[in-house]
DNA sequence: CCGTTAATTAACTTGACGGTTAATTAACGA
DNA sequence: TCGTTAATTAACCGTCAAGTTAATTAACGG
């Protein structure tokens, strides 16, 4: 089974919609922080903040360069949740095919 | 695409293991609130709040009997949630594909 | 060398979250 | 009828999360 404890972090990270358009944003490409502060009029450190969330779920990677920091997609953890999500989704399956074949019976 | 709030919503729901662990509890049938608040050793009223969370997420059902209340698993917003995650587990395979061709290239 | 720029850290404020106890509502049952 | 039980609501408390501004670090460039 997967760690509850990273479970815990990644719905945490992604429960934020400004840390999830971050992540919609980095599918198209890494990025770097002072594009991403004005975009969402927050300031510099507010991205720090919600980049160290994303980070500490293991859902992106920050890429440090001189000055400049590169902030790119981590899929890893989109496999964990996917697993964890497909479980349920399975477990409700069966059960639709159990009620299924109990009605055509 | 999903809608964002709903999303929210349901992230922000899983982020707690009490929840999480309500859910997993519940796949295994539906249960009374009095019979959850002794196994978490927790009050009855944090028990309420929790499936008030769980419900507006729309990943529970309650169904009040006269004074007995039933909690079920309601199924639709799993399946929201996976096809969030199957877009970036689609996108990243993606990616996976056209750097594989780059590298055989 | 020095001003500017990218990013983080520190310190602070505000509001939401997870829990509690006490009070309330409503139904059961001796 | 009246005490008990299931569940929720109300009011409250401590902690954490999300934002701010100010200060700090480090690299660029004229």
């Amino acid at each position: 089974m997967v760690n509850n404890e990273t479970l815990g972090a990644i719905f945490k990270a992604l429960a934020d919609p400004t840390r999830r358009s971050i992540v919609e944003r980095l599918t198209k490409g890494p990025l770097s922080v002072d594009v991403l502060s004005p975009y969402y009029n927050m300031s510099a450190p507010a991205i720090t903040k919600h980049l160290n969330v994303l980070e500490q779920a293991a859902l992106i990677k920050r890429v440090k360069q001189s000055r400049n920091v590169t902030v790119y997609i981590d899929p890893t953890h989109f496999a964990t949740l996917e697993t964890w999500v497909a479980t349920y989704t399975k477990f409700w399956n069966s059960k639709l095919d159990q009620l299924e074949k109990h009605i055509i019976k």
